[in-house]
DNA sequence: CAACAATGATACAGATCTGTATCGCTGTCA
DNA sequence: TGACAGCGATACAGATCTGTATCATTGTTG
């Protein structure tokens, strides 16, 4: 805590900075632990001091995506305290424009459990809680908007928002962002009328 | 044609067959030659003479799941003549019924998309044209179903056909196979009324 | 039977990947 | 000043991966 040096957080912080970007854009099959250190500008060594196997990076890496996905989320429902429903649009309006951003490859998650198989990777237990997350709190987001169904409105809108993130702009053209917002809207009146 | 012998077909179905369910089930990248040559139990120059690359090989796993998929689908669709909504529907049976599968890993075109960031890898194009294909089926659909909005009405399902497809159980559990229809419901009701 | 085309078996080249071992340097702090 | 912790640099081990070279074997076909 107080007695680490303030360069062991820097290096530790680079490596795990260059290593996300390159992850996250090529694949972290594609990219070898050389190319991470070599960016980075650190030594090898350093990594595996602070991260004892490739496995741990990637773990790190997906859990530093939580975390700023879950903050941007909880700036954004601080932001909109009076209506679960004005929430929800602005949850999926920057979702939106994620997906639409230049450099955008898809779900990390999603990702992740399509570059490893075996149930018991460090990364993909992390994904798992991360949707896990989002169908909860899409589910106290329907429960705020009296929906009639919130578990069955919190299951389909996470399938839909995973629908959108999965290919985004590389196998669909710019689609899937406009539309969340729209789907959106059919589900909830769809629980609401009749 | 008549010239060959017939164990080259043989020879090369027997590969493409064994690395079509390796490369699924463990994702390409995490499957090397060797293996796929040790379980179809043919000798690596043979695997070399009918695939030039791996790369091959993995365009042509790719090409083949697209047959299989879309003759699938054309069965189904021969089988509902008379109303496009009883084929979509019938489509999407058979579609939650394959993610509900023991052995469902994901969706083979997005899962390459998440492996390979190189938008002209060989197999990538393969996964574009599908997911191309998918919405131009789907928009004459709607058309059938004298829709409003058939673009609107394609983007939208192939949205959430792929947020199905995309994780499937493994991230999600049982939900996707049984949200699909009530999905299309909605949307095809939101498309009519008003 | 003889020519030939396809396959099998094996070894290997060359690159790449994860992870480790070793040593020297530097800044901090008692 | 002197012990020490963290970092950098380099070399390397050991495994794995794609792709090739070589040669024996088999089955078909004229």
């Amino acid at each position: 805590m107080s007695h680490h040096p303030q360069q062991a957080v820097d290096v530790r912080e680079r490596i795990l900075r260059t290593a996300s970007e390159l992850f996250y854009r090529e694949g972290t099959r594609a990219v070898g632990v050389d190319l991470v250190v070599a960016q980075s500008g650190v030594a090898k060594t350093s990594l595996y001091r602070h991260f004892p196997t490739k496995d741990d990076l990637i773990r790190e890496f997906l859990l530093r995506e939580d975390e700023d996905f879950w903050r941007k989320w909880d700036e954004v429902s601080a932001a909109h305290p009076r209506s679960a429903e004005q929430e929800l649009f602005a949850q999926l309006q920057w979702l939106g424009d994620r997906i639409a951003r230049p450099g955008y490859r898809g779900c990390p998650q999603i990702n992740i459990a399509a570059e490893y198989s075996d149930n018991n990777h460090p990364a993909r237990k992390v994904a798992v809680t991360h949707k896990a997350e989002m169908r909860a709190r899409l589910k106290r987001l329907a429960k705020s908007m009296d929906l009639k169904d919130p578990e069955h409105f919190a299951l389909a809108m996470g399938v839909i928002i995973d629908g959108a993130l999965s290919s985004g702009t590389a196998l669909h053209q710019k689609g899937p962002a406009r539309f969340l917002q729209s789907l959106a809207r059919t589900l909830i009146s769809a629980q609401r009328g009749a």
